[in-house]
Parts: structure tokens; C-alpha cells; sequence
DNA sequence: CTTCAGATGCTCT
DNA sequence: GAGCATCTGAAGA
């Protein structure tokens, strides 16, 4: 499978948010590779979206990688413990990026490891409650791959963290408005959410 | 199934 | 000092 280029995160934020769906994100941790199916995304546009940290290009010291190349993982810590992951996407320059909502592992082995750093046992010791609810949040999904502040400005480009092209091509997507952001006046209503 | 409170710390004003 | 792109466990329907 092809890792995605740096010309596939610097298009229009809603084209990248809607084909990340379906695509693997790979990370790399501990010597082994943890693959997760990427099934929910957000858009967040800097240009004209109030929901956007760098809203009308703020440029501030946590803002700061959404101007980075697109390509790059901006990783930012939201309500004191818990880690988000978003993909710059646009021209460099223009902040804007894609919030990496959910996902699930793609094989029983990745579940597994997954899972130990979740809630410290297996899949097969997890309750009915947590298999539901795996990785079906951004801070779940970063804390169940071991993503946090430390990883923010990483290109995906590298070794590290990256997303493969799975060749799925999801044939229907479902759109909504985003998530925890009823402050964002006008823009708490934009259908920039992306799920399978 | 649902609601609800509390946790917890960084960033920006 | 206020607010936040969230999650969990407990309790009730």
C-alpha cells in the first residue's frame, strides 16, 4: 500500500477530510506498527471557520503547526487530559486541518495492542461497553496508539506516523455538523463532519 | 438506553 | 482567571 504524499494533505480541507475515510493510519511505537481503519474526520478551516483555533489566521504558540506544510500531524492537549490528532492539510500557509475523530483496528493483533494501552488488558478481558465504544473518539484514538503532545509538528511523511492508501473507496459517507464546538456561532452548523 | 458531574492542565486574555 | 475540537463511571428510566 502507498503511503499518502504531501500532494494528497495539500488540497481543499473537505476534499482530504472526506477521502481520509476508509484509509489506514499507521503509528509506530514501540518497534511495531498499530494500523487503524479510519471510519470519522472534521474539518477545520482557519480561513473562515470561528471553530478553528488559527480563525482568521491567529497565529499563536499552540496555532503555530496549523501553518506548518501540509502533511504535518498538529497534536494539541483539550480539557487537561486528553490528546487530539489532526492532519494539516491546505498550502502551507493557510491553517487549516483535518480532526481524526475515530477509527478501528484493522487486524485482531493491532486490537490487541491497541487495547493493552487503552485499559491495560486484551481485547478478549474488555467489557461489552468498551468494545462498543473502542476508538470512537479523538482522545480515545490517541491514547489507544500512543499519541500525544510530544508527537505534535511530526511530519507524515516519515516513519513514524502516516496514513496508507488502503484502496477502499467508501461508497457512501455520512455528513453532519461537528462535534463539542457550540461556541462557534455560525460555523457550530457547518456540515463538516465525515463518517462512515 | 439516557443524563450528569467531575476530572485536570495548558493556552490565551 | 476562563474556557476548552473529551471521557468515564454512576445512577436512573
Amino acid at each position: 500500500m502507498e503511503k499518502l504524499t504531501r500532494d494528497f494533505y495539500g488540497r481543499d480541507t473537505l476534499t482530504v477530510a472526506r477521502e481520509l475515510l476508509g484509509k489506514y493510519l499507521v503509528r509506530v511505537v514501540d518497534g511495531r506498527a498499530l494500523t487503524v481503519r479510519l471510519t470519522e474526520t472534521e474539518a477545520y478551516i482557519g480561513r473562515l471557520d470561528k471553530a478553528c483555533h488559527a480563525y482568521n489566521y491567529k497565529r499563536t504558540k499552540r496555532t503555530e503547526t496549523l501553518f506548518a506544510p501540509p502533511g504535518t500531524a498538529y497534536l494539541y492537549l483539550i480539557y487537561g487530559m486528553y490528546t487530539c490528532l489532526n492532519l494539516v492539510t491546505e498550502a502551507e500557509g493557510e491553517p487549516a486541518a483535518v480532526l481524526i475523530r475515530a477509527g478501528e483496528p484493522v487486524t485482531q493483533v493491532d486490537a490487541d495492542a491497541i487495547s493493552v494501552k487503552r485499559f491495560g488488558c486484551t481485547v478478549a478481558q474488555m467489557s461489552g461497553y468498551q468494545r462498543k465504544n473502542f476508538l470512537n473518539g479523538p482522545g480515545k484514538l490517541c491514547k489507544g496508539l500512543s499519541l500525544t503532545t510530544a508527537q505534535n509538528g511530526l511530519s507524515l511523511l516519515g516513519e513514524e506516523l502516516y496514513v496508507l492508501d488502503s484502496g477502499e473507496r467508501p461508497q457512501k459517507i455520512h455528513v453532519g455538523k461537528r462535534i463539542g464546538i457550540d461556541y462557534a456561532e455560525e460555523a457550530a452548523d457547518f456540515p463538516w463532519r465525515f463518517y462512515l
